[in-house]
DNA sequence: ACCAATTTGTCCGTATGTATG
DNA sequence: TCATACATACGGACAAATTGG
């Protein structure tokens, strides 16, 4: 292919103008221009503003509304919003289970996560983080017998560890994963309840190690929990190799 | 508050149309029914099959687009698409970005997360790589006196490095976390080339323990080399407990 | 390489239900 | 209570780009 020296333009970028304004705004909130809760102009005034029309518009909007950056506020108005996790999560989570990962990648995330957070959990819990934690603990012990109310009080279980790491970052960074787990470690207790004793014993174990900020204890229960974790998924029959395939919300949810 | 045994009725919910075409294609991929590459059916086509406005279900495309479950192949034309790590991640970035994060905090998950994922490294590296790596390495010592250079290659030897664990649920699950390290360390190392030789060094056994699978001299150095990128945020002046403000792309860009 | 049909991007005008003052 | 403003949704239209012969 002969090409002359001419050809060293840039590729002409004939972006479809709702993407046009979409950036803009997002723009102006990365910038920290507009900031969280600050009304986004009416769809007339931006109209006015971008010299496009209303449906192009309204087609930018949507794309920042669903990239979380904008939402409506009590009525259909949209303000500029802090993206939440949860939904961001949910679509990692999606990518995921649609790149079909393996169980055995979730599980070697887990335990590669696990003694971090743990960790932090120790250094940075509240005392009301342990009164949830015990909350929890005592509930689940009421429950022992019903496999479904385990498996939800195990879901909060985590959910509330991963809190106490007070670590925003770390939370974001787990969230993904927790929720490919949750639906996973709910099939493997609705199949082998006999496990539930030794799940509980674990959770106990772990609330002590960050009531007495213990390390050692906490890394060393976090592990058997997990080990078992993974002992309860073969035990169900199936294949460490075989794709994750999760029943995951929308994220879209209003609770 | 009296109330009639009447009240007892769900919220009713009044969704946008255009969301709940998204939702109904979205349904369609999740459930398989729409797999990858599939071509979503025109627009012309959706309003059919949906009943609803040509201007509405094109805002409902626009949700799609940004979730990144849908994108544009060749030409304009929609089809459906797995979520790519880095918009998301990016997206992801940008909400802890906005909730200012601080430095301490994402320290901390690097610290959380470097152990498991050099040890999912050593196990699952390839030859090949290795060899990335030592490219990487020996082009970062060619360039040591250029502080720019040695930041992207920085940035490259640490995507090596989470790409040898071969593990996309970690992957995931870092991603967010090094696109803000990523120019906090081109910072740091501006602000203190002095610190290069120490960063060499730090690589050059890490690439060592990756290729010995030598899990203890792995997980030293990385501690080593996080405490380095601690000691130089700090010899930057820089609160620990100052928001991470990074630059970040907008994760809309091909290639 | 050309043409015809299709499809997307964009625009205009209008109607309707609802929330705010 | 009423009036106004606004978001949602609809219909039709046209130019430019893409597709497929």
């Amino acid at each position: 292919m002969i090409q002359g020296v001419a050809t060293r333009f840039e590729r002409i970028k004939a972006r479809p103008a709702y993407e046009l304004v979409a950036e803009e705004i997002e723009g102006k909130i990365l910038a920290g221009i507009l900031r969280p809760g600050d009304p986004i102009g009416t769809e007339s005034e931006l109209v006015k503003q971008f010299g496009v029309n209303r449906s192009t518009v309204r087609e930018g909007i949507r794309l920042l509304e669903q990239s979380g950056l904008v939402a409506r506020e009590s009525s259909r108005r949209l303000s500029v919003a802090v993206p939440h996790y949860h939904g961001l999560a949910t679509r990692m989570s999606r990518a995921l289970v649609l790149q079909q990962v393996t169980f055995r990648e979730l599980f070697h995330t887990s335990r590669a996560l696990g003694p971090g957070s743990i960790d932090q959990a120790i250094d940075n819990r509240t005392d009301e983080d342990l009164e949830a934690l015990d909350a929890n603990l005592a509930r689940t012990r009421e429950m022992r017998h019903d496999a479904r109310a385990v498996a939800e009080l195990d879901a909060e279980f985590h959910r509330l560890l991963d809190g106490a790491t007070h670590n925003r970052v770390l939370l974001l960074a787990k969230e993904p994963v927790n929720i490919l787990v949750r639906p996973t470690t709910a099939h493997i207790i609705a199949n082998n309840p006999s496990g539930i004793p030794r799940l509980i014993e674990a959770h106990g174990h772990l609330v002590d190690a960050l009531r007495t900020r213990d390390r050692e204890k906490g890394r060393l229960w976090i592990d058997r929990h997990l080990r078992d974790w993974k002992a309860g998924f073969e035990i169900s029959g199936r294949d460490l190799d075989s794709a994750v395939e999760a029943i995951i919300g929308d994220g879209r949810g209003e609770a």
